[in-house]
Parts: C-alpha cells; sequence; structure tokens
DNA sequence: ACCTGAACACCGTTCAAGT
DNA sequence: ACCTGAACACCGTTCAAGT
C-alpha cells in the first residue's frame, strides 16, 4: 500500500521516541519505511513541514483533554499540566514545539480553550488572551529548560513540584480581586 | 597571529547576525576566518560548545546591566526587559539560549541578580529561586515564541506590550501581600 | 499517483602529517 | 602549539525517469 501523511507523521513519532530529535533524518526516517528518501517530498514539501506536524500532534493530547468541573484556577492547572506532560512524552517534545514554523490547529484550539477558562473568570478578550500568552510562555519556557537541561539530573517530582510552584505564582498573577 | 577562542567566538557572532542559526556552519565559519574546518577543533571541542559560548556571550549584556535604583518590580522589569532584548538582538538568539546544553557563567549570575531582587522583598531562598525561575521561564517562552514567529509579522511596540502585559501577570503573583 | 535512481551541494568530526 | 589535507560518514532537497 502507498504511503500517506499520517503513515509518515507517525513513523517520525515512531523514530524520535528511538533516537531523538538530533539523529532524525530524512535518510534514516525514509530506510525504518522501506522508502528512498526522495519519497518522502511527495508527502511533506520539508522536514521543517513534517517537524510541523509532529509538533502539532504533540499537542493534540493537551488540546482534547477532558477539563475537570472544578474552579478555574483547577482547569488551568490541568491544561498547564496537560501541555507540559505532552511535550515531555516525547524526547525534545518541547524544543520541536518552539521551533516550529507556526501553530497547528490542535495548538490554536489548545490556547482557545485557556482563553476561554479566562473569560470566565470575567476578563475581557484581551486580558484572557494575555493571560492565556503568559500561561503558554510560562509552561513553554520552563519545559524547554527542563528537558533539554534537568531530564535524568533531577527527579521527576522535584521537576513536577517546581513546575506547580512557578504556575502557582502566574496564576495567582491571575486572580480576580 | 593564531586564532583564539575568543576571535572565534566573535566570528560566529558575526556570522550569526549575517546569516541566521540555519546557515551558521562550521565550514562556513571556517572560511569567514581564513582557516580549514580542522583548525576550530582545535579551539572547541565541538559546534555546541561554541553555540553554548555563543549564548552566554547573549546573555552578558543583561548580566552586567546596572540595576535601577528603584522599587523591586522595576528592577525585576529591567531585567526581564534586558533579558528579553539581549535575545533579541540577534537572530535566533532566544533559540541559541533554548537549546544551549548547560547554563554559562553570565546565565547563572543574571538569574542571581534575579534572585537577589526577590530577597529584598521578604521571600526566603526558596521562594526566590521559585520566582526567579517563573520570570526566566515566562521570558524565554515569550522571545522563543516571538522571535520564532512574530518577528516582521506584528510590529515591535505590539510585542513590548504583549511582553509588558504578561510580565506585569506574573510580578502580580510575587506581590508580597 | 506515487516512487526510484541518481545527483547536487552541502554537513560535523577526526586525525595523521606538516610547520 | 596550532593548522592543513584529506578523509569518513553522513545531511536535505530536487527531479527526470519509471511503474
Amino acid at each position: 500500500m502507498p504511503l500517506t501523511q499520517a503513515v509518515v507523521l507517525d513513523a517520525a513519532l515512531t523514530l524520535l521516541d528511538e533516537v531523538g530529535l538530533d539523529e532524525l533524518s530524512t535518510r534514516r526516517l525514509a530506510t525504518s519505511l522501506g522508502v528512498r528518501v526522495g519519497a518522502l517530498y511527495w508527502h511533506y514539501p520539508s522536514k521543517q513541514a513534517l517537524l510541523d506536524a509532529m509538533a502539532d500532534r504533540i499537542i493534540a493530547e493537551a488540546a482534547t483533554m477532558p477539563l475537570p468541573d472544578a474552579d478555574w484556577d483547577d482547569k488551568l492547572r490541568a491544561l498547564a499540566g496537560a501541555h507540559r506532560d505532552a511535550m515531555l512524552a516525547h524526547p525534545d517534545g518541547a524544543r520541536i514545539i518552539a521551533t516550529m514554523s507556526t501553530p497547528g490547529p490542535n495548538g490554536r484550539s489548545f490556547f482557545e480553550r485557556t482563553v476561554a477558562v479566562l473569560r470566565e473568570t470575567g476578563l475581557s478578550t484581551d486580558e484572557a488572551n494575555v493571560g492565556a500568552d503568559a500561561i503558554t510562555s510560562y509552561v513553554n519556557g520552563f519545559t524547554i529548560e527542563e528537558q533539554a537541561r534537568k531530564i535524568d539530573r533531577i527527579a521527576r517530582s522535584d521537576r513536577d513540584h517546581a513546575f506547580a510552584a512557578g504556575l502557582a505564582i502566574v496564576l495567582n498573577g491571575l486572580r480576580p480581586r
């Protein structure tokens, strides 16, 4: 059967999990699929386009995760935690998100979910966008640093605690008064 | 005269400014210095080691910038702004910081300056470290996103405003009560 | 429509040998 | 001490030609 975008994408994520981003070459990917390199370019116009698709797939889980029926801050904690977990689920996941050229549909819908929760607290659209930007920037910044430099050097539970403590500061800054 | 680490580093930053990170190869760098590729490996053990040195040089300006004689939040705004400006001063500056394998002396001393300001507000060492982590993560996350995707698509003044608004949320979360 | 074959123009790194 | 020459083992991308 012929290749499809979805098959190439799945193989790319599998290869990422096996070898990491630095070893993820189009040629290795082609070999893993049993085709020649050139074949990939019929399905994706460039390696970056494939990386963009991988990035959007990585946040897909966070974008579709069910929200807890709880207070606004618990909802935001759940969203931010799912965002971080999605990136940590693959080697260099955060770096792939950080380097993507443009956010995909899952990335945008994840962001809109955060905006929606903030609107529930009484924020205007502009204020909610700023708030979602602050949370997203914090999560991305923390997780990129964490995944690039702390993995296997600091225990996961300690990193979870540090993440929660910083998030608490951001959420505290968003608390309605 | 023979090459030195400093000369190689300066040439690498110049080349970065000219062609960006994706075109910054050891071979182009060697050509710009008038030597063969192998010569670089006498001064730096790997390209990543050179990128780490570039990262630490990029934050150097923020690490040595004089602090305003003002309130704690104005000091933190000055530090965070200098941090962002330092990364924006070079193409892909934020990406180089995000991808560095380990923070250098300037990066660490910049972080310690942030911690010191937070301690002045009455926070414990642990609390100040969490706070500095939150601010740093926010600045890195915001600037990576900004530099990767918004440069030349959104006016600098609008990006400055968005940055300040998000930072205000983080600082608000750190306000002593 | 989808892929192969083969090329083009590159990479980062190593290391004996030169000076 | 510092660099050259030359190689090793790769890259991403393109595109005529095949099926």
